[in-house]
DNA sequence: CTCTGCTATATTGTATACAATCTCTGAGAG
DNA sequence: CTCTCAGAGATTGTATACAATATAGCAGAG
């Protein structure tokens, strides 16, 4: 129906792109359940865009899908994300690796101005906290896709969409820490010249050392705040 | 692997086991046209099932997805194997590591009565060569998928059996000859024993060259067609 | 009061109708 | 002879109708 926007998709595919981002963004909460009509109606069409949405999005892992029992947002118990930590390390190393074999002077730049973007945040104010996490999360997955696609391996590019895919109730509170954004900035830059020297060993290792401190940051506060209930219901 | 975990309840389900069955036996050959339409006809359902089966098969990359042109069996060029086998080290050689520390004996055992069978089978006859190509693969299956769910990621089980989803018709060949599948042979031996003895890094190490292994002599059998026709085309 | 089983309701699963889009063919202009 | 473009046919995309299934609530037996 929308003209404007016209890398004009089908009405399938942008459900799909909505719906991925309700659920990155949490507003439909790990465990509710996704009624399909419901959806239809929030999205302003029918049912069977709404299916074909639920069942890719079935396919990466955002939802479960029971037989004739319907959708759930899936929850990410603690095993989940360490699963899934462990994972990124893995395939995000080797694209870093490989990464520096390939990287263009064009990549490196946009690495770049991420890097600062993400540096100079630190002294920014923003007007409210909402948009300043987005600007972060944002910035940050330029910094990661770039190196994804500087691989050239497509099916590596999709399988790390698929693993970065957690909603942002889960990692979101990372970047309220200034302590921790100042040690990620600094792996960011380490990163870069290794890419920038074409050492993918190095990129590696760097890159794995960046995922592991995110994932024990984001283990070590749910630790903190301890509350079994909220956020990590199993099931 | 059947009535356990019958998932397969709802008929969008079946019918995207046996298109994926289809695509990986060849009977639609990669590059064809999966109208739905004709697809529906062939398996007696309607097309919304098999839309939805061809979502979650363009999901996992085994068919191509073109809004308002319709879906193509996914072809396979020289670059795309060679991305798939890197990604399969990687990713099964992690497994092989992972698996050291947690496999159990059951595991094991079933992994030794798979390496058995395809020992065996070197000096077996089969009623046709495609009844023996397909116990291969089978027995084959069933070595790595053990090592994947001996890891006990679910996330990892995901990807393997999505990377690992190739036509035969790109590896049976693989199969047809008996120095290649002795020396195959001998790596699951290998990697038993590594499994076996709790080695993490020697069962990773071995992983890899087997599947590398595996990868070149997939690549020499197309340079030795050279025939650049047959099922290579791009596209 | 609890448990079992039945019915009403909500929701999913599938088929079909129709709209939107693409592709192919051929006629006519140049 | 080549190119453009119109229109018919083929196919995809979406909405809706209906069937199958699960869930919740209530009635009645014990």
């Amino acid at each position: 129906m929308n003209k404007l926007y016209t890398t004009d998709e089908t009405s399938a595919d942008q459900v799909y792109q909505q719906l991925r981002r309700l659920l990155i963004e949490g507003y439909y909460p790990p465990g509710s359940r996704l009624v399909e009509e419901r959806l239809a109606q929030d999205l302003g069409v029918s049912r069977t865009p709404v299916r074909q949405a639920l069942v890719r999005a079935a396919a990466e892992g955002l939802v479960q899908i029971f037989p004739n029992r319907g959708a759930v947002a899936r929850s990410f118990t603690v095993d989940d994300l360490i699963e899934i930590y462990d994972l990124r390390a893995l395939l995000e190393g080797h694209a870093a690796f490989l990464a520096a074999q390939r990287i263009t002077a064009e990549q490196i730049a946009r690495m770049e101005a991420a890097a600062t973007a993400l540096e100079q945040s630190l002294v920014m104010t923003f007007e409210r906290r909402q948009d300043e996490v987005h600007f972060l999360v944002e910035q940050n997955a330029i910094f990661h896709q770039t190196i994804a696609e500087a691989t050239g391996n497509r099916r590596l590019i999709t399988m790390l969409n698929q693993i970065v895919a957690v909603p942002l109730q889960f990692r979101s509170f990372y970047w309220y820490q200034p302590e921790q954004r100042q040690i990620s900035n600094f792996f960011h830059r380490t990163i870069l010249n290794a890419l920038r020297l074409g050492d993918g060993e190095r990129a590696r290792a760097m890159m794995r050392e960046h995922i592991f401190y995110g994932r024990d940051v984001l283990l070590q506060s749910r630790n903190a705040e301890d509350s079994s209930a909220s956020a990590f219901r199993e099931e």
